[in-house]
DNA sequence: ACATGAATGGAACGGCGTTCCAAATACACA
DNA sequence: TGTGTATTTGGAACGCCGTTCCATTCATGT
């Protein structure tokens, strides 16, 4: 009996979407998610468009595919130990790291809704707040700030990311923000000038985790 | 003396950033993201997409005025009183309903950095944290906690936005959501089952607000 | 051997953001 | 008031994109 799932290829080099999915990780990491086309792709795998659409929906649908990829892989690698609090900071690290170093994963988890990686982040996130000993009418309130949040910052990463080349002076460019920020009226912005000038010698990462763990603390309260 | 302010009109209707602004809002509100073209712009307008490049660099230059232009409004209407927290609370909810107003702004907030319209928010909220006495060094970690979650719920409601419309039957929706979400194996994914029979009747708004209470609460933590 | 349907690859389509440029208009100054 | 210069306009043109279409190739069951 020949069932679909042990066909002999087609050629040596066969597609299938898992060929083209990592094929298209591969041009999002080199360079970047602008460089993503049809085309290029097309290029990559010796082939044209059309077979290419004969595996994917679209260009959503390989994005989709390219980002659960990336976090299954993350999630899988995971440790979960040392309590749900420092699970939780772990998970939320894990995905913080992925999008340091695929900033198109951020773009793709804070702009699409109810992808499937999203479901693997989540699932991760709700278990720990069980083990937390949640109440379990606080843990969808709870999970939800903590996705939220993540994905909040996701967005950030991966567009300060495509920032990034642009622009050669750091220091230069951040104090041009500030000035952009404070340009309606300096007097106006006291609070934004303070941040400004903390900015240049912050680390994303820290505040990232500063962030998770004021959420905690607020999520301790509920007990 | 006739210096640039004071110039006599070209037209009664002459371009403008501000015209032009304005009416990209007014497409981006009734047809949706996708249907702001420069082309439609500059129908819309009765001038050609050259004219419109004289006063705006590109289409992001456009987008994020715009953007800056309804965070503004929002801004000048939130009602700031009854204490910090609660005004944290109004100005947050302020930036919700924008959003729910005008979808696309959630997606420019989420995808963008450093826009004028994040100084903005990133102030009113600096200066509430303030006002609650939270130590200095722990201001800005406080305040881009509030903003990131602000902007993690944005880039969600506008996608979900985007789906509306082509969705017809909500509960079948969420639904295929859901079946995707457990796809690998239902049985890895308990709580996100559990979670998926609390989504058909769950309140976005409220979930909001209830994860700037957390995040607040957190903050408490810090005096 | 042959019919069938899966899979391929490349041409073609319509639309996008952006650039270019000749024409039209407003302004400074003689 | 007339004229030269700078600003502003509007529409054609460019290159690239995602997607569709379709003739062709190939593995397979009968």
């Amino acid at each position: 009996m020949t069932n679909k799932t042990q066909r002999s290829e087609r050629r040596a080099d066969a597609l299938s979407k898992d060929k083209i999915v990592e094929a298209a990780i591969a041009i999002l990491d080199t360079d970047g998610e602008a460089a993503l086309t049809f085309r290029a792709l097309a290029a990559r795998l010796s082939t044209g468009s059309g077979a290419i659409y004969w595996h994917v929906a679209d260009k959503s649908d390989l994005l989709m595919a390219a980002t659960d990829a990336i976090i299954s892989r993350v999630m899988a690698n995971v440790v979960v130990a040392d309590g749900p609090a420092n699970s939780i900071r772990a998970i939320a690290l894990g995905v913080f790291d992925a999008i340091d170093t695929h900033p198109w994963v951020g773009a793709q988890l804070a702009g699409e809704p109810w992808q499937a990686a999203m479901g693997q982040i989540l699932e991760r996130i709700g278990r720990q707040l069980q083990a937390l000993g949640v109440p379990q009418h606080a843990q969808f309130n709870a999970a939800s700030s903590l996705l939220n949040f993540i994905l909040g910052v996701a967005g950030q990463n991966a567009a300060a990311a495509r920032l990034k080349g642009r622009v050669t002076d750091r220091s230069a460019f951040l104090a041009s923000v500030a000035a952009q920020w404070t340009q309606r009226d300096p007097s106006e912005y006291p609070f934004v000038r303070q941040v400004a000038a903390q900015l240049l010698d912050h680390d994303d990462r820290q505040q990232f985790l500063a962030g998770i763990d004021l959420i905690l603390a607020g999520i301790g309260t509920l007990r």
